[in-house]
DNA sequence: TAATGGAATGTAAACGTTTACCGAATTGCA
DNA sequence: TGCAATTCGGTAAACGTTTACATTCCATTA
C-alpha cells in the first residue's frame, strides 16, 4: 500500500498538498498539482478509504435491509437504490435478515458503529421498537413497508387504493365471488389491502363471504397452494382470486391447474408486485405493478439527503394495474 | 458516539485495559473486567469499527460479485456465503455488476483500498485479465464460473458430467432427437455443457443434428422463448430439449405452451440450476441441481482461509438430477 | 526599495482503535 | 519480613487520512 506520505515525499511537497490535490480541486497551483498527479500515477496511489473514513467519520456505505434475498420483488427496488447510491458516491450493503433478529442486530450495529451511514428498511418483519430507536439517532428511511405512527420517513404506494383497483377490475369483468389471499394482518400492507378489497365490494353492493378471505403467515409459493386448496373446498366456490403477492398467486395457479381447472375460464387470478416471473407463467398473470425502480431511487435519494442533514418528505407513489391473461 | 477514552475515564482505567477487556478475554482481572463491562453497558459503548479497521488494517467485509441480483440461481449461494461469513465475523457486500465494467472497477477498488478483505467472483462476464491481476495481489476465489488456466482457486461442479447426465436421462426415456439451448460459447460452462451433451450422443451412437443446437447471448426468459420458437421451425423437430438454465427452460416452456403443444408428451424439457421457480411451473421442471448453499459456504470458507494466509484447494462439488413432471 | 496583502503550502493535531513495551502490584516462598 | 517471580495495567506510538492554523512566497503598491 502506498500512503499519502510516500507520495508527498516523492513529490517534494507536504501531505496536506497531496490531500488537497485529491480533494479540493483548484486550490493548488497548476505546477505543483501536475507534479503531484504525476507521482500519484507513478506509484499508483489510492487513498485509503479506511483512513479517510476515520477522519471524516463517514463510511459512504448504505444498508439495504430486506427480509430475504430470494424474494424477486426487491430486485427492482435494489437496482434503483444502487444506481442512485453509486452516482452519489455511496455503496450499498445488501442485508437479508431472513427474519432472524440476530441478523437484524448485526446490521443495526454496523450503523451504530459508523460502518454504515444510513439504512433503508424494506423488511416488514423488522422490530419496530428497535427501528424507531435507531431512527431517532441515525438516518433511516423505510421503503414499501412503513410504520403507521409516521415518525420515520418512507416511500410507498397506496396499498388500499391498489387493492381496490385490483378487485374493481375483477368485478367489472363480471365476477361477484372474489376471494382474497392475504398475508398476516400484523403487517400494515395486509390490513390496507384488505380495506381496499372491502371497499370495492361495498361500492358495488356485493356481499363478502368470510370463507373467501384466507390469511397466510408468509408469502411463499406453498402458502399460495395451501390457500387455494382451501378455497376450492368452500361451499360457495369463488370465481376469482386476488392474491396480495405474485408468488402467492403463482402457488394458487399451480393448485388450480392441479385440479384441472382453467385460468381464467374457471377462476380468474390477480397477483401483486409484477415480479418478472409473473410474465413467465401460463397463463401470464394479471398483477399490480409497484414502481420498484422509482421506489428504490427515491428512497436512496431521501436517505442521502437525510445523511446530509436535509429535511425529507415521505412519498406515496402510483401503482398500475397490468392486465394480462389470467383475468 | 461514546469512545474508548470515555469508557476508560469513567471506569478509572486506561484505554488499553478497556481494549483488552473487549478483545483479549481472560487477560484482565475479574474485578477490573467487571467494572469495565459495567461502564460499557452503562454508556452502551460500541467500539468504532472505523478505528479498529484502520489500526488492524482489515475491514471484515467480503465482496460477492454477481452479474445480476435478479438471477435466482445465486440466492442459495449467497445464503451459504452469508452464513459462513457472519459466523466468522465477516459481513458481505453484494455487488451486482449488471455486466457494467465501471461497476466492476468500483468494486475492485473497494478491495484495493482495503475497504474489503476479499472477493468471491461469480460473474461469468467478469474481465478475466483484471481479475487475474487482482488475484495476484488480493484474496480472490471464484464460485461456479472459473478460469481455465487455474491460477485462481474456485469451487464449481463438473459441468460436462452434469450435462451428460441430463441428456442421458432424456435418451434413456426414449428420446433420440434432443435439442440444446446453450448460452454463448465464450463462457467456459457453456463449452463444458456442450461437451457433455455431445458425449451422451456419442455414447449411445446417436447422430447430432446441428439444427438442434441453439446458442443465446444471455440467460433470460425471452432468450428461452426465442430459442424455442426457432427450434419449433427446424425440419426435424426435436422431441426433447435440454436448456442450460431453468430460466431458459421456462421461456421454452412458455413458447411450447403458446403453440398448444404439451410437455412432456410432445416435447420433454430439462433445465439447469433448480431455482425455486422450477418447482412452480406447470408442469414442474426436471432440472440439474447445483449444491448452491454448499458452493457458497465452501467459497466463503476458502476465501476466509485465504485472507488468513492459509493455502486453499479448489473444490468440485456433486450435482444431482432432479426428475420432475417435464420429462 | 520596503511594506502590504493575498495566495500557496506546510505543520501538526485529530479521528478511535490496538499493542509492544515497560513499570507497578501482587503473590508465593524462604 | 524480604525478595524474586509473576501477573496486571499503563504509556505511547502507530494506522492513513483531513483540515485549522501558521508560515512562506510572490506580486503589487507607495
Amino acid at each position: 500500500m502506498t500512503t499519502i506520505q510516500e507520495v508527498a515525499k516523492q513529490a517534494g511537497v507536504s501531505v496536506a498538498t497531496v490531500s488537497r490535490v485529491i480533494n479540493t480541486p483548484g486550490i493548488v497551483t497548476e505546477k505543483t498539482r501536475h507534479k503531484v498527479e504525476q507521482v500519484i500515477q507513478q506509484l499508483n496511489y489510492e487513498p485509503s478509504v479506511l483512513g479517510r473514513n476515520l477522519r471524516t467519520s463517514e463510511s459512504r456505505l448504505l444498508l439495504a435491509l430486506i427480509p430475504s434475498i430470494s424474494n424477486p420483488f426487491y430486485t427492482e427496488i435494489i437496482n434503483g437504490i444502487e444506481n442512485v447510491a453509486i452516482e452519489q458516491g455511496y455503496n450499498i450493503l445488501l442485508c437479508a435478515t431472513d427474519s432472524n433478529p440476530n441478523r437484524e442486530d448485526i446490521y443495526f450495529n454496523l450503523l451504530k458503529s459508523k460502518l454504515a451511514d444510513g439504512i433503508i428498511s424494506m423488511d416488514p418483519t423488522v422490530n419496530k421498537t428497535k427501528l424507531l430507536e435507531l431512527a431517532s439517532r441515525y438516518p433511516v428511511v423505510q421503503c414499501s413497508e412503513y410504520d403507521e405512527d409516521g415518525s420515520i420517513s418512507y416511500v410507498t404506494i397506496n396499498n388500499e387504493l391498489a387493492a381496490y383497483h385490483a378487485v374493481r377490475h375483477l368485478i367489472k369483468i363480471g365476477h361477484k365471488k372474489i376471494a382474497l389471499i392475504n398475508s398476516h394482518n400484523k403487517y400494515l400492507y395486509a390490513r390496507e389491502r384488505r380495506r381496499g378489497f372491502e371497499k370495492a365490494f361495498k361500492e358495488f353492493d356485493l356481499p363478502i363471504n368470510p370463507d373467501w378471505i384466507y390469511n397466510t403467515d408468509s408469502l411463499g409459493f406453498e402458502q399460495g397452494q395451501r390457500a387455494m386448496r382451501h378455497l376450492l373446498t368452500v361451499s360457495e366456490r369463488p370465481t376469482a382470486v386476488f392474491a396480495v403477492s405474485d408468488i402467492l398467486a403463482i402457488g394458487a395457479l399451480k393448485e388450480i391447474n392441479n385440479n384441472k381447472l382453467h385460468v381464467p375460464n374457471d377462476i380468474a387470478l390477480i397477483g401483486f408486485d409484477k415480479i418478472s416471473f409473473s410474465n413467465m407463467t401460463h397463463p401470464t398473470l394479471t398483477t399490480i405493478s409497484q414502481p420498484g425502480y422509482t421506489m428504490g431511487s427515491t428512497a436512496a435519494t431521501m436517505l442521502i439527503n437525510k445523511i446530509k442533514g436535509k429535511d425529507v418528505q415521505s412519498v406515496v407513489l402510483d401503482h398500475e394495474l397490468i392486465i394480462r391473461e389470467s383475468t
